[in-house]
DNA sequence: ATTTTACTACTGACTGGTCGGTCTATTCAA
DNA sequence: TTGAATAGACCGACCAGTCAGTAGTAAAAT
């Protein structure tokens, strides 16, 4: 049993994974900019300055490509997610907080984020499945904190999958029209959303 | 010059104008199923039982078809707007009133939204250019109640371009979770929003 | 009343080209 | 000398769009 050459589980070298991984993320530009479909395997390859052995070498199919870039962002919902919940504080200081770190990632991987909700339906069979699980796992989370502050008196009772429905298009809408390096810092835009969300914009009595 | 057979400035009859609409109505709900760019003109014959002759007769091109969806969106959007300005009221009313109007064609065009949503950037050229430019008119319009309710002392000084983001994000995202005969009407998802981002989900002090 | 003309509405075979993916051959580092 | 890494020719399938032809019908001409 050979100790040089390391492998993971997959078979695959440290020096693969991490070139498979240069490779999805300059895929996943490619496809924010012409879309999934409309880019063609030839494409990639000219991205990625390869040819097609190499391309599948790395990638094994378009479409795992796809879901690699899908697990992607997933993986850093979930790692921000479970930051804000290790911050603790009361249910409005999660909510600021989760919607921070989800703002965090919309502009971290703005191309990434794009490709995850342009092109999920591209995704078919056990790749879909995957995904809406992990999806649903997310907004279970994201519930969890609106249920909390209904019980505790911090939220007034309100219908809290509307709620999760209402706190998700406002954040993850944010892909479309807000760019990092653009007019607002995460910081800001985490700040005002909270501040509608939470007290509203109407001034007070 | 003949006088029976009627004939709008394209040259076409109003029986064509009725067959096309239908053509562009079926073909939407295909590509909100399957994607644009995943859908061939050969399932769009199918779904709408004629050949490609026929298909190409009606819909000129491809992007043409999708084109005719946006403008179907569009138009509809605008309309509401417009019904929302005429009812009047104060910059609450007028924006509960724009909500509920954008969530009624969400849920009275489903089909045609998610490609409006989904599919715009396959949308090149002239086509592209008109999308946006109606876009930004009716974020345009969006804002500028924002601005009158922030002016006349309705709504706490915020701004108003980070307010329409999280507004439109709000609603619009709604394509994705809720469907018309659903377990909610247009008229609670409306009210639930409109308190949420009036007055927040803070209990009151 | 009947033929001719003109045009709408439509078919489906066909075209040039592109697609995702495979395969054989080759390079190169260890 | 072995196997990881790579190129690019190649494959069958499929793509958007075209085209020659035609059935049906309403208007015009006879």
């Amino acid at each position: 049993m050979p100790q040089t050459r390391v492998k993971d589980k997959q078979g695959k070298s440290a020096k693969w994974q991490a070139r498979r991984h240069e490779i999805v993320d300059a895929s996943a530009k490619v496809f924010a900019e012409r879309g999934y479909h409309a880019t063609s395997t030839t494409e990639l390859c000219e991205a990625n300055g390869i040819g097609k052995g190499a391309l599948y070498y790395y990638i094994g199919s378009k479409e795992q490509l796809l879901a690699a870039i899908h697990d992607r962002v997933m993986d850093e919902v979930m790692l921000g997610a479970d930051r804000a919940a290790l911050a603790g504080g009361t249910p409005r200081e999660q909510l600021a907080g989760l919607g921070e770190e989800l703002l965090d990632v919309i502009f971290r991987f703005p191309d990434h984020v794009w490709v995850f909700l342009h092109d999920f339906p591209a995704l078919t069979g056990k790749n879909a499945e995957m995904f809406r699980q992990r999806r649903r796992a997310y907004e279970r989370r994201v519930e969890s904190v609106f249920q909390q502050g209904v019980e505790s008196g911090d939220f007034r009772p309100l219908d809290t999958r509307l709620a999760v429905i209402a706190w998700l298009g406002m954040h993850n809408y944010t892909y479309l029209s807000l760019r990092a390096g653009g007019h607002f810092s995460v910081k800001e835009v985490a700040k005002a959303f909270a501040d509608i969300f939470v007290w509203g914009i109407a001034t007070r009595g």
